[in-house]
RNA sequence: GCUGUCAUAGCUCAGUUGGCUAGAGCAGUUGAUUUGUAAUCAACAGGCCCGGGGUUCAAAUCCUCGUGACAGCACCA
């Protein structure tokens, strides 16, 4: 097999510029490495460019580089296209592969260059970010796209590609520029592994949280309630109680206190805090006895007031309150997204007031606590140190102070982290917890946020040791982040078939007729006491029918009652997974739930 | 918010180029059947075809404005 380019000094070489250059390395060969791919995708973007040029002959294009999950190319036209369209595009990108131009490279100056792009003003938009004199440009028949590469020798190796989606992208990634048209695709270098990764796909489609959900009846929305609203069905609000349970003996074991602010609070204070200024239009006011309110986007405000309800000591520090706070924050219609990005949800929110010294202790702590749930999902996590964002309050001073604070207690226990240049909250820096879903896409959940001003703002202060008023510091805190898009991710990662100890129901008893209906409540009712969720499948069914129901519903245990478990007291049980039987005694059953139930503690 | 696609029964979907009373499967109700490990049979019921406005002899179908959903962009305290 030919090479199609070379690895030299760690760099890919397209064979184009190393023949002109004269460079030799390990050889690159056409297939699924990484290194190929990049190669192959990248020319596979130009050829989209050459095809969508012939279908669409005004078009200017952008940039198309390879990305993580293919290829792209941002262009316009004044032509409009659809989705329906793609097939066509591929159809064209085909017709010139079987052609099997050559793909040439040469090099011209960049005052050429702008006079050779003089008519397209997207590439003369690439060309101002280009430090260089030079630029090259890449041919292949009539087509020429100014491009740094590597390119494939030919388009002829482009065989097995896929356009997969359509939608607009801003030109350089910002909303106050003009909206480009943007085509993604995904190219392999054999038809198999083309085959697979549509498969794969299909795949994560199937364990789509807003599908599970509407089909294992946890949650829904309803247009006539409006954008982002969740309606929590009865198995989902029992999953979530669940949930609640666990994180509530969790951080009363770590020593918060439960408080509760109120859902709207005077706009005043929202101005004191800073939010009305920073994100009051995403935030729903009403105006009552002409004073406005401000619906809570947040729940520190409502802590502040508790910690101002009494005079506080340094001994007394830490103090840390939790809430499951509700919070509306009026999200772009665009934006929302199932569970994971609603307009009201619930966040496990706490806020941590401490001295300057103990911040680093209370980071930690944190950081352990975000350990524990997290491993015991088994989730793979990263965290994420931010800084200070262009929108902040507070002086840069405390803002070093604070990013420092966060990453010394990071280093020193050596807990690895990537930094978020400007991704801070307005108040503070903050650590992001980001988990990956089924797709790969990466969502924040908990976030630990260190913050100087709003105890600044509302003048927060304890007494010291020499009685003196010293101002506390805050850390804003929550795990889960919130309870929407946790469980949205859980029900991802588990494809539904959650663990015994969150699921919505332990078990579900089929009773083989109806006199055996008796004991099937009896053993419900048991399974209560432990505090065990049970449902019944008595409906004038076929016992075939009903225990595919009740598999269906990703129970994860599932038993069988008649006429011998009744008389000897016993349950039949079924394992979902190899659909394999044995008998337990009625004892044996409700220890093991129970121990199955408690297994989990955080 | 932006670009593109879309909206028919509780759910999943058919519904030809505008043309008779808008269909199916699942779920639901009612019968019959009482079952030993993944779909028993039958009958019934279920629709302002997302909402408003328009074009037309005629609109689920075409146009328009909303609302909501999907993909991506931008945003995410």
């Amino acid at each position: 097999m030919n090479a199609i380019a070379i690895k030299h000094n760690d760099e890919i070489i397209d064979l184009q510029t190393a023949e002109k250059l004269g460079f030799e390395g390990e050889q690159i060969h056409l297939d699924n490495s990484d290194d190929s791919l990049e190669v192959l995708r990248h020319s596979t973007a130009h050829l989209l460019a050459q095809a969508i040029k012939s279908l669409y002959p005004d078009a200017k294009f952008y940039v198309g580089p390879t990305v993580k999950e293919g290829f792209y190319y941002d262009f316009k036209t004044e032509s409009e296209i659809g989705e329906g369209d793609l097939k066509k595009i591929e159809k064209q990108m085909l017709s010139f592969a079987k052609k099997k131009y050559e793909i040439s490279k040469y090099e011209i100056s960049m005052d050429e260059a702008k006079t050779k792009f003089k008519d397209d003003h997207l590439k003369l938009a690439v060309m101002e970010r280009i430090p260089s004199d030079t630029v090259s440009i890449y041919k292949q028949g009539e087509f020429e796209d100014l491009c740094r590469g590597p390119h494939l020798p030919n388009i002829g190796l482009i065989r097995y590609f896929k356009l997969t989606k359509l939608s607009g992208a801003y030109l350089g990634g910002d909303s106050k520029n003009e909206m480009l048209t943007r085509i993604y695709g995904i190219a392999f270098a054999d038809k198999e592994s083309l085959k697979d990764h549509m498969t794969m796909l299909a795949e994560a489609a199937k364990r789509d949280h807003r599908k599970l959900g509407n089909e294992m009846k946890l949650f829904t929305f309803r247009e006539e309630v409006g954008a982002g609203f969740p309606i929590w069905l009865p198995a989902g609000g029992r999953l979530r109680a669940r949930l609640e349970s666990l994180l509530f003996k969790a951080h009363r074991k770590r020593g918060y206190e439960p408080v509760r602010g109120p859902e709207m609070l005077r706009s005043d204070l929202w101005k004191t805090s800073g939010h009305y200024q920073n994100y009051g239009e995403n935030m729903y006011f009403t105006n009552i006895d002409e004073v406005e309110f401000g619906v809570k986007p947040m729940n520190c405000v409502g802590h502040i007031k508790v910690y101002e309800d009494e005079l506080h000591s340094y001994r007394d520090l830490p103090i840390k309150y939790f809430e499951y706070g509700v919070v509306h924050r009026h999200e772009f219609t665009g934006a929302l997204h199932g569970l994971f990005r609603v307009r009201e949800f619930t966040q496990d929110d706490a806020h941590i007031f401490c001295t300057a010294e103990q911040i680093e202790d209370q980071i930690i702590e944190v950081v352990d606590f975000v350990d524990k749930i997290m491993s015991t999902f088994e989730f793979d996590y990263k965290m994420m140190v931010s800084t200070k964002p262009e929108k902040a309050v507070g002086s840069d001073e405390v803002w070093d102070i604070s990013t420092q604070a966060l990453k010394n207690a990071m280093d020193k226990n050596s807990l690895p982290y990537e930094i978020d240049e400007g991704g801070g909250a307005f108040y503070g820096p903050k650590i992001d917890i980001k988990i990956t879903d089924a797709i790969g896409r990466e969502w924040q959940c908990g976030t630990i946020q260190l913050d100087f001003n709003l105890p600044e703002r509302f003048a927060l202060e304890y007494n010291g040791e020499d009685n003196d008023k010293i101002q506390p510091v805050m850390i804003h805190r929550a795990i889960l982040g919130s309870f929407e898009r946790f469980i949205g991710i859980l029900t991802e990662h588990f494809a539904g078939e959650f663990p015994m100890f969150i699921a919505p129901t332990q078990v579900a008893i089929v009773p083989i007729a109806d006199t055996h209906k008796e004991y099937a409540k009896e053993l419900s009712d048991k399974l209560i006491d432990i505090g065990a969720d049970s449902e019944i499948y008595s409906k004038n069914d076929s016992l075939n029918k009903r225990i595919r129901t009740a598999e269906k519903t990703r129970v994860p245990m599932l038993v069988i009652i008649g006429d011998e478990e009744v008389e000897g007291k016993t349950v039949a049980i079924r394992d979902r997974r190899t659909r394999e039987q044995y008998n337990l005694s009625e004892e044996e059953f409700l220890s093991l739930i129970q121990t199955k139930i408690n297994e989990v503690n955080f």
